[in-house]
DNA sequence: CCTATTTTGGACCAATTGGTCCTTATTGTA
DNA sequence: TACAATAAGGACCAATTGGTCCAAAATAGG
C-alpha cells in the first residue's frame, strides 16, 4: 500500500464551505472561483477531490439535510416537550430571520424554487430533503398527540405537511427582509393551527 | 414630427414572454438568447427597447406584481364573500400546482429567493410587491371580518401576512413536486387558522 | 534514498456570458 | 420623391463560464 502526498485541507470542512456559499447564492449565481474562494482550495484539488460543481452541489445537499436533521432531532430530545419543540423550531426562525444562517432561508427550498422539477438529480435530493424534515415533524406531532398537547382528531401526517410548507413560507419571508415583529405574529397564528 | 420605421414586434406582449421566461427559470439562469427566443426578437431591438437584462428584468417584475394584483382585486369583487375569495385562492393553488403556471411558484417569492438582499434595486421590488399581495389580502381580512367570516378579535395585518407566507410556502411546496392530496391537506389546515 | 503515488499550481481551453456598434431596411412626412 | 427618424440584422467584443491537463512538489514504504 502506498500512500502519495497528503492532502492540505479537510474534506469536510471544504464540503461544509461550499454549502454555504450554494446556501447563500444558489446553485447557478455561485461561480467556480467563488467556491474555490470559499473552499480555499485549488482548481485541481477540487475536481480532484469533488469531480464537478454539479457532483459538489449534490454532496451539499446531503451534507445539509444530513445536518439539519440532526440538529432537529437532538433538540426535539432535549425538549420537554414535543409541542415546545414544534414552537421553539419556529421561534428560532423568526429570532434569527435577519441575522446568522437564518437570511438565507432554507437549502433544499431554495434548491426547490431555483431548480423546480428541470433537473431530475436536484429534483429527488429536494424531494428526499422535505420527507427527512416531513419525517421529524411527523415524530414530534405524534408524541404531542399521545401526550395531549395537540388533538389527537387531527391528522398528523397532514400537520407534518403543513409545517414544513409554513416553514419554507416562513424562512422565505425572512429572507425577503421582513420585520421580525412580523414574523411573530406569523408564527403566532401558524403554531395556532395546532391547538 | 417624424415617425421612422415601426416595430415589427408588440412591447407589452415581448414583455409577457420575457416575465413568464423569468418566471420559469430565474434572472440568474436565463441567458439573454432565452429571452430572445422567447420574446422573438432580435439583440438590438431588446437593447434598444428594454435597455438591458436587468432593466427588463425590473420591468418583468412589475408587470408579474400588477397583473397579480389586478387579478386578486377582480376575483375578490366577483366573489360572493370575502372569505370565499381567500379560500378560493388558495385552493386554486393547489388545484393548480402541478400544471401550468403554478408549478413555476411565484415570481415574486422566486426572486426573493433568488437574490435575497444581495440587489438593493431587487430587494426593493420584492417588498412592493409582497406589500401589494399583503394590501390585498387585508382587504378582504377586513371585509370578512366586518361580515362575520372571520373572528372580529383577530388582527388582520397579522392575518395578512400569515397568509402571504402561507402562499409563498403552498407554492414552493407546489414547485418541489408535492402531490397534490398533500397540498390540499395544508390549505385545510391553513385556512383553519381563520376560523 | 529512491520510487510509486498522490496533491497541487497554473497554463490552457472551447463555449457562453451580457453588451456594443455599424450597416441596412423600412417607414411617415415635408 | 427625398429625407429624417427609427428598427432590425448581425458582426464583433472582452470577460467569465465550467472544465482539462501537465509538470512540479510532497509524502510513505521498500
Amino acid at each position: 500500500m502506498t500512500t502519495g502526498r497528503p492532502r492540505e485541507f479537510d474534506t469536510n470542512q471544504a464540503l461544509a464551505a461550499a454549502m454555504h456559499q450554494f446556501w447563500q447564492q444558489g446553485y447557478t449565481a455561485t461561480s467556480l472561483q467563488d467556491l474555490l474562494k470559499a473552499m480555499q482550495i485549488s482548481k485541481s484539488s477540487f475536481y480532484q477531490t469533488f469531480g464537478s460543481k454539479h457532483a459538489l452541489f449534490q454532496r451539499c445537499m446531503e451534507h445539509y439535510r444530513n445536518t439539519l436533521e440532526d440538529s432537529m432531532l437532538a433538540h426535539l430530545q432535549k425538549s420537554p416537550s414535543a409541542r415546545q419543540f414544534i414552537d421553539a423550531t419556529f421561534r428560532t426562525i423568526s429570532d434569527n430571520g435577519q441575522d446568522g444562517d437564518g437570511q438565507f432561508g432554507c437549502l433544499i427550498m431554495n434548491t426547490a424554487s431555483e431548480f423546480a422539477q428541470d433537473d431530475p438529480v436536484v429534483a429527488r435530493l429536494v424531494r428526499t430533503g422535505t420527507e427527512k424534515i416531513h419525517t421529524v415533524f411527523l415524530h414530534a406531532i405524534k408524541r404531542a398527540q399521545a401526550d395531549g398537547e395537540i388533538p389527537g382528531d387531527k391528522n398528523p401526517e397532514a400537520l407534518a405537511s403543513y409545517l414544513l410548507s409554513s416553514m419554507g413560507g416562513l424562512r422565505t419571508m425572512a429572507k425577503a427582509g421582513t420585520a421580525r415583529k412580523t414574523l411573530e405574529a406569523i408564527v403566532k397564528i401558524t403554531l395556532s393551527a395546532l391547538d
